[in-house]
RNA sequence: GCUCUCGUAGUUUAAUGGAUAGAAUAUCUCCCUCCGAAGGAGGUGAUGCAGGUUCGAUUCCUGCCGAGAGCACCA
């Protein structure tokens, strides 16, 4: 990365004229008539902007450029056109765990669902893509009242549990015979039957629906393209688990406390009810105990679940840490904390009928895109990575999802453009080009600021593997979806500015240039896991 | 009540304390005898309010207003 090269010999510079120590960043300019990077170095170490660049000279820079507080750097075009982009191994020989998507067994996929799912995929391959080793993992809910209730659905209704629809069925019915205390007691009484495993006609519609439910969530991560898990652990499993560790820690991690046993931190969490059964809080302990037996040379353990969770997983970590501390020193623990999904038509609840399940969004969206699926899949997931994980994802189900402007398809169609000027080129005779000078390639008089597009083009490609490293770093891949907006806005540009195959010829430097917008695409749609088709 | 998020064009949003707040959409103009118009060029339009810190604040701090979430035996 061309950034890490000039941040060290301003480092330098600064060291040389006696300035040393001082923390400065080298970013690059929101406006490209600043440069390629620029530096608040000066301003920072109050020392003379002027005697600061006489002491830079820094290969590859053609022009160092000082404009008020700031010092501006440009790239000598030959630098541009042939910089590596290399991204950068920041989690190389590093093992992550990721957990995401882990659903309600039994309940329909609603939308909400898939933005774990979505995140922790992209998540996964941003930290592949990083030099990571990345272990999936889902913790799917397949005990506990949903799924009394919708074995009650099942055995009332006389459902199949092996159709996925009429799971759905059982769970509405379910739930509304709970509520209405038409059934509540007898649901209760089947959700300690399923625990204690005491019935062997409930276990076994539970057994068959669990089934039928991961069978489909399975098909529909394959339909959104995401990877197998590497492994599934269930929340029937954690339970007991937990539920044996926080005992034995009672009075050195946890205490007593009105007959529950609460961990203390932050804020008082419940881990054991008075009966003595596993809350959620002790399920994760019980998690943490079987994910790393199953990883133990883990270094970074992820969980991507909806925000809500924040303040929970805060205390969580932090009695995990105490339980474990040989386990977790020098690990990381981290909680990627999903948007709301909410609705501009109002709250989504089975009881109003208005539940958009994952898999009728992937129907409408399909039929919009004429049929083609990896468009639909395309424009979901740009929706869900192209905002900040802080923000609520505001779903119009009346407008549904752009496909065009700044969307999914926008990417693909800029990529499949790109191969095919690339498929037409192998017909055309290539003529050596030798890339034109920036001065040729900047249009009028510098005070427009204007550069053509094809400079712009040039430009931005030399910045994806920070971008790459940014997202990665902070785990957020929505720097990675504007990037690449931003960068296929540019090759649009050009490719309506400036023809590449003329008369059957093409020059090498601009068929170079599609090719690394192509591989580019495709490597941030990969990292996105977004498809990248090759014609639409 | 306490704690945590979030308030940017009509709408959906971007911006690592930096330069003229960047896009998209909607709307109004143009551009397919030419490598793919799911595209391109242009017009209109935005930082909730009031203070503070700073050379510089959408960003940090305080208060107010507004939206959402969490806060003991649900997950």
């Amino acid at each position: 990365m061309f950034r890490s090269t000039i941040e060290a010999a301003v480092r330098d510079a600064l060291q040389a004229i006696g300035a040393g120590g001082v923390v400065f960043i080298v970013e690059r300019p929101a406006d490209m008539a600043h440069g390629d990077y620029s530096t608040n170095a000066a301003m920072i170490a109050r020392v003379d902007a002027r005697e600061l660049t006489a002491q830079l000279h820094i290969e590859g820079v053609e022009r160092i450029e000082v404009v008020g507080k700031f010092i501006n750097f440009f790239l000598s075009h030959e630098t541009i056109v042939s910089y590596k982009q290399d991204i950068p191994q920041i989690y190389e020989g590093k093992k992550v765990l990721v957990e995401y998507t882990s659903p309600n067994l039994f309940k329909p996929l609603h939308i909400g669902n898939l933005i774990g799912n979505i995140l922790g995929e992209s998540v996964s391959r941003l930290l592949e893509a990083t030099g990571a080793d990345v272990k999936r993992l889902n913790y799917p809910s397949d005990i506990g009242m949903t799924i009394a209730k919708s074995v009650w659905g099942l055995q009332e209704l006389e459902l199949n549990p092996e159709d996925i629809a009429e799971l759905g069925k059982a769970y509405v019915a379910g739930n509304d015979a709970y509520e209405s205390g038409e059934a509540k007691e007898k649901i209760e009484e089947i959700n300690r039957a399923l625990y204690e495993n005491s019935n062997a006609e409930l276990s076994a519609l539970r057994k068959r629906g669990i089934a039928t439910s991961l069978r489909h969530l399975h098909q529909l991560c394959e339909r959104l393209g995401t990877k197998k898990f590497d492994k599934e652990i269930f929340e029937s499993e954690s339970g007991p688990v937990g539920q044996n560790i926080v005992k034995e820690h009672v009075g050195d991690v946890f205490e007593e406390s009105e007959g529950a046993v609460v961990y203390k931190g932050e804020q008082t969490r419940v881990f054991l009810t008075s009966q003595g059964l596993p809350t959620y809080e002790a399920k994760e302990v019980g998690l943490f105990e079987l994910k790393t037996k199953a990883y133990p040379d883990f270094d970074i353990s992820i969980t991507v679940t909806g925000k809500e969770q924040q303040d929970f997983f805060r205390v969580v970590f932090d009695a995990v840490r105490k339980l474990f501390p040989d386990k977790t020193a020098g690990k990381t623990l981290a909680h990627i904390p999903t948007s709301f999904l909410r609705l501009t038509t109002g709250k989504m609840s089975s009881r109003l009928g208005n539940v958009i399940t994952g898999e009728s969004l992937l129907e409408d969206l399909t039929r919009a895109t004429r049929g083609r699926e990896d468009v639909a899949v395309g424009a979901i997931k740009y929706t869900v990575l192209k905002s900040g994980s802080t923000k609520d994802i505001l779903f119009d189900p009346e407008k549904s999802l752009s496909l065009d402007g700044d969307s999914g398809p926008y990417l693909q169609y800029a990529h499949t453009r790109a191969l095919s000027l690339i498929k037409a080129a192998k017909e055309a005779s290539i003529i050596a080009e030798k890339p034109l000078s920036p001065a040729a390639g900047r249009k009028g008089d510098a005070s427009e600021s204007g550069f053509s597009a094809r400079t712009t083009l040039e430009r931005t490609l030399l910045h994806f593997p920070e971008v790459i490293e940014r997202a990665a770093k902070e785990l957020e891949p929505h720097y990675v979806t504007t990037y690449l907006t931003e960068l296929a806005s540019a090759f649009n540009s050009w490719y309506a500015s400036e023809r590449v195959i003329v008369d059957g010829k093409v020059s090498s430097h601009a068929l170079g240039l599609v090719a690394a917008v192509e591989q580019t695409l495709a490597k941030g749609l990969q990292v996105l896991g977004i498809p990248a088709p090759e014609e639409m």
